[in-house]
DNA sequence: CCGACGCTAGCAACCGCTTTCCACGGCGGT
DNA sequence: ACCGCCGTGGAAAGCGGTTGCTAGCGTCGG
């Protein structure tokens, strides 16, 4: 019995065959084997425990079946439920995927890429990625998420209407004076959807805090906003709405009562926030499906698919 | 200019060298190569581009530089965290990690370990793996987070000591009669630590509510505990304590005022709860750390390492 | 002046698998 | 009786690297 790694040698010499049938047999391919040929190979396979080497395999075909995900930071739930999204719908496809984390930080994601890269990925999926993530030479298909790059193609949910969406049912509630909380630059969308919103029912424009997407930020953003005296606070993101209730709390401030909150993305964390938020929902699933889809059927052309968003009522808009 | 992938042969033909050389080069190995010589092909691979083939290195050495890594659930906060340090640790020292969830299923897992070593990852790390996840036949270090199994190494934090701590604390604020919301068979160790404090106190025994380890599930624990009406509730996980959280809100309960809580887990997201919870900080970075480090320098004999916790006091339980 | 040694660089085998091409035996058709 | 074809299995050429062994050659000591 081979002790170290058994190799379709040792299957073929067992079984009284060649290494070639042996392939055939496993990979089922359109080759013939007979019946019989076919049993005593599979019953060497079991009896030794072989297990193709999928690394040999990828050399030949010149194809790993492996994906690369580059998220900005795996610790934060939208990512995390993306990447577990991405994963399943790869997986049933028997496809891998190599997860890392840029921690925002375009040199962190260059060399990341270029790992991936190195690792023979037959695709790389970016998360929310730098402006420009330097793909010069990159002869696999890219895929951006959430985000849209000039030279590759990408998903992502409808930000500006979804945005719009959700601010118009804050006003909706009666509101007139509506806060908003954003993230950096490089994501103008949700905040066109805000303006749009407002200049739709003929509002002035509103107080804005700019901030990273993290609860932190959020916190610190309300805290100015709070100055403004905002009837409401529509965020970009969970987090942040989860630093603006938070903030909120700690002010005295009663939500919905005297400041409704609304939020976009939807991981389930909002759902039990307390009170529970008002979101527009990321269709992450969607856009892991398409994602994917793309990736393996291979597009011709870029291009950049925008997927609608459900707006989830919960207690914190005044509903 | 080849447009296909660069292969070393070009390199080595663009260079005038044999490919032997450019292997010298790349690798800055043992081998000496000629100042003026390692200059010519370095001037090569960067104007042609080339990138070493990791999967054909790897079939030659023998070794992916690979880790597999499997959660239950790759959407949950703690696992989400857990792999985002194992990623970073993996990065550090040159191996990159295959992450894919289980989602809880015995069958899964055990599809998704055989995908894995097909894969030839160079070492398996099993989050908080089902009792008996078939390890038969596995020629690669396995390593098991947060859950010690017969057969395999393991790392995990101080689960009893550390649900101690957390109970102790409770107690100190006067507490005689806490609630435990524990999951499923097969984690006894925080249950053990709740015990341990409340007889070290000489309490009786207070009520139990077994849950899943989600949101739903504590919320629903904490309905059942609240008729045997605790003072305080212990969380066994941090998911469960944001549910037990909400179910105390929505009965009007305050919180720590008439019930007071802590968790064991400690992911971020406890810091933004209202009120912040108290919790049991699992060592998320050692962990990754310890497990990532036994995996490459590989474990003589199987042994099960504990972390200490840290008890972190927020408002939950009344400090 | 010659031989030996040390420094470089090249040859070629091999990692495990896929796939093309070929060999061979038996069968049916003419 | 012969030819060709079909059904099956085997030999071997790579895929892109690494590495032990060898060869060329300049230099230095005797």
């Amino acid at each position: 019995m081979p002790k170290d790694p058994v190799t379709r040698n040792d299957v073929a010499e067992y079984a009284g065959v060649s290494t070639a049938v042996v392939s055939y047999v496993v990979n089922e391919g359109p080759r013939k084997v007979a019946p019989q040929t076919r049993e005593r190979v599979l019953d060497a396979i079991r009896a030794l425990g072989y297990r193709p080497n999928a690394t040999a395999r990828a050399l030949r075909m010149g194809t790993t079946r492996t994906f690369g995900l580059i998220t900005p930071d795996g610790g934060n739930p939208l990512f995390a439920e993306l990447a577990k999204a991405i994963d399943r719908e790869a997986a049933a496809r028997g496809y891998v995927v190599l997860q890392t984390s840029a921690d925002g930080d375009p040199l962190t994601e260059r060399a990341k890429i270029a790992e991936l890269l190195t690792r023979q990925v037959s695709g790389l999926l970016l998360v929310a990625p730098t402006a420009d993530p330097s793909l010069a030479g990159v002869e696999v298909p890219v895929i951006a998420i959430n985000r849209v790059l000039p030279t590759v193609s990408s998903v992502r949910p409808a930000y500006r209407e979804g945005a719009r969406l959700g601010v118009e049912h804050l006003i909706s509630h009666g509101h007139r004076r509506i806060g908003l909380v954003i993230g950096g630059a490089g994501h103008p969308e949700r905040e066109l959807g805000w303006r749009d919103a407002l200049e739709a029912a003929g509002l002035a424009e509103g107080p804005i805090a700019r901030a990273t997407f993290s609860r932190e930020g959020g916190y610190r953003a309300a805290q100015t906003l709070l100055e403004s005296q905002p009837t409401a606070i529509f965020a970009s993101s969970d987090l942040q709405a989860i630093g603006v209730l938070r903030a909120l709390h700690e002010a005295g401030v009663d939500v919905p009562g005297d400041v409704a909150v609304a939020a976009f993305d939807g991981t389930p964390e909002t759902e039990y926030a307390w009170p529970p938020l008002t979101v527009v929902r990321q269709p992450v699933e969607q856009l892991a499906r398409e994602a994917v889809r793309r990736l393996i059927e291979g597009e011709e052309s870029v291009d950049a698919l925008t997927v609608p968003t459900e707006l989830i009522l919960r207690r914190s808009c005044g509903c």
